[in-house]
DNA sequence: TGACATTATGTCAGATTTGCCATATTCTAA
DNA sequence: TTAGAATATGGCAAATCTGACATAATGTCA
């Protein structure tokens, strides 16, 4: 819905934590940003890890590398499907998953 | 990738289950595939057991009965985003929604 | 320093997803 | 049965998300 504040405010170098709820956001919103948030970093964390770079991970999961950037830097247009898949594509269990959204 | 293909399929009524690897999906989109399932039978379950209607459920998270409706039914035209956000609606905790994930 | 790998940013057309409307179907109780 | 509530289906324009590409910025190591 605010996508566009949103998206502004980001690129003035905002990052969203715990309490998103300085714009207009329902609570619903404010808690999918969180959870975003929560599996975009186990991205990144469990890549590092693996020594993947982002173009390796991009192949697995037949995206590109720039949209793995994307990911892992915070852009609000990424949904939560493709951070699963990300996640997925890393090795992930479901249960390993649900963790992070836990 | 397949959606077109999924689309038609379940049109004529089938339904995916845990298996649902006779078309060319990746085990990414397989996987988010049963997902989906899994978070789309929580949410008919948790709405019926609060006794709400589509309609009232739909209010209360900013979208339209025949959305819900839908989602529900199995449109595979359903992000994550919006039964995530359908299931915080209801009332459910990360945690709750983590369960119905791992 | 320079060459090279990796990550970040900007852009865009195509694909997907959205809320919404109309309407059909199914369900429920009198 | 019939009315009315609830759910399902079809369709659409607008919004969002996507992979891809170019290119910039950053990191790394000799």
């Amino acid at each position: 819905m605010d996508s566009k504040k949103r998206k502004k405010l980001e690129a003035k170098g905002w990052v969203f934590g715990d309490a998103a709820d300085f714009l207009s956001l329902t609570p619903e919103e404010a808690r999918l940003i969180d959870l975003k948030l929560a599996l975009r970093a186990s991205i990144k964390e469990e890549r590092m890890k693996q020594n993947i770079t982002q173009e390796e991970l991009a192949k697995a999961m037949g995206s590109s590398q720039s949209r793995i950037a994307k990911m892992e830097r915070g852009d609000p247009a990424v949904s939560v499907d493709l951070l699963l898949r990300a996640l997925m594509a890393l090795g992930m269990s479901n249960k390993q998953i649900s963790k992070i959204i836990a």
